[in-house]
DNA sequence: AGTAGACTTCATGTCGACAAACAAAATGCA
DNA sequence: TGCATTTTGTTTGTCGACATGAAGTCTACT
């Protein structure tokens, strides 16, 4: 029923003291959500998880009401609590809202983007970059998440960067599904895109800026629609 | 220090079932939040908030979370929670996201709509317009909210929905703010406004849905900018 | 008198336990 | 044998209590 790697007790319970606890729980169910160490769909034990970090009840409840407000997990009054499930069927709106916050942040960030902005957006470019070279694609789909966060954050738009962190991270649950087809020319292919975006924000172009995020955007969309075609064609391949 | 209105006992304790209780709590103190019967910055007592409503702190704990992670309240550590400030600061922001939100989900709604959701626009319009009939400020701005709501909805994507909702709901805090200086003019203004709005969304007019919208979001942009200046204006004569 | 340090007070964070609600197994009846 | 009902079991929702950390108070010392 319940799978030993994730439902065992934590190998070091970190001592984690008064009132971090919480943020301690939650930041960790999140990452396993995020990364489909957590399968959608799959039920969370509450006195499970309190076993696992060798706490009680209270803090690992808190930290579901806190992932639930966030959508990560969906809980049936008086039932069972379940990891939420991918949503195909709202696959159009996650793109479109994911396109226009691409548009948007990157706008704002050529327009108010400070030195330091961009020495981070660098920096993240970088960690993107490097994880491209070895072709970890798990730290690709990471890296790619920061630094689009890093330019929202340079925008200096809080309801952007929230639902585009929200957004982002979705996104990352949508491509840990399917990375196994991976292609190889796009990774180098978003390199160079990252880079010609960089440019033209410190060059404080926002017209400029807005066309490549749109570029950016529409080649990512494709590539995760491609992977979900191949994913559902092999699929129906199968029944016939 | 407590205020007696809003600390007092539950006159009726509505006797909510097992499960409804963190619901029950976190739908009224999010309205007295909204509201501004409880003012940015006071603090929250959780055991007072026990004794209110009668019962326990956890359930009251609960939807504690839920209103921090809706940025409704922010908690300090091992200290005091209380009711989120009013960031003015953030202002251009709010005004920018606002804007975007007002198009993107007219344009949606005149391209996805349905007969049901017409209905419930129509409906939502004509309480706005009798609270306007009827000068009831408070009303009006609910029932304005619940309008855009409505057409947000009718758009069917559900992460412009949530971000517009928490958008309109510190709109609703703003204007309660200010609402004193309430001008007799804009509500008529507003009542023709969303009739257009209706009117271009029936046509399926997704360019004129999104001229309506940024002309109707220029609009209120405007209103609650003259009642701050208004209002520091007046402060600003008190110093001198 | 002013300041540093100990003490008191009190709200929060956490805990263990109980009770309700739901799901599934077991039982009884036609 | 098949279906309805009862019983059992498990997990969640709620409770009351305890421990911890922080703010304010009081005292003592320079």
């Amino acid at each position: 029923m319940s799978e030993a790697s994730v439902t065992a007790v934590e190998g070091n319970p970190p001592q984690v003291k008064r009132g971090e606890g919480v943020a301690y729980v939650y930041e960790i169910l999140r990452n396993e959500i995020i990364e489909l160490k957590l399968a959608p769909g799959s039920p969370i034990d509450e006195t499970d998880l309190s076993q696992r970090f060798s706490m009680s009840r209270t803090p690992i409840r808190e930290a579901l009401v806190r992932l639930a407000a966030e959508g990560l997990i969906s809980t049936l009054t008086n039932r069972t609590t379940i990891v939420s499930n991918i949503d195909f069927l709202q696959l159009g709106s996650f793109f479109d809202a994911l396109t226009l916050m691409y548009r948007v942040t990157a706008r704002l960030a050529a327009g108010n983007h400070s030195e330091a902005d961009v020495a981070a957006i660098r920096a993240h470019q970088a960690n993107f970059s490097r994880a491209v070279d070895e072709r970890d694609v798990l730290a690709m789909i990471a890296t790619n998440r920061d630094f689009h966060i890093a330019v929202a954050v340079a925008g200096r738009n809080k309801y952007y960067t929230d639902l585009f962190r929200r957004l982002l991270d979705e996104g990352r649950r949508i491509l840990r599904l399917y990375y196994h087809s991976y292609d190889d020319n796009l990774p180098r292919q978003y390199v160079v895109e990252h880079e010609d975006m960089i440019a033209a924000l410190i060059a404080r172009d926002v017209e400029e800026s807005d066309r490549l995020a749109v570029a950016h955007a529409d080649q990512i969309v494709r590539q995760i629609r491609s992977y979900i075609s191949a994913d559902s064609r092999s699929a129906s391949s199968l029944t016939l």
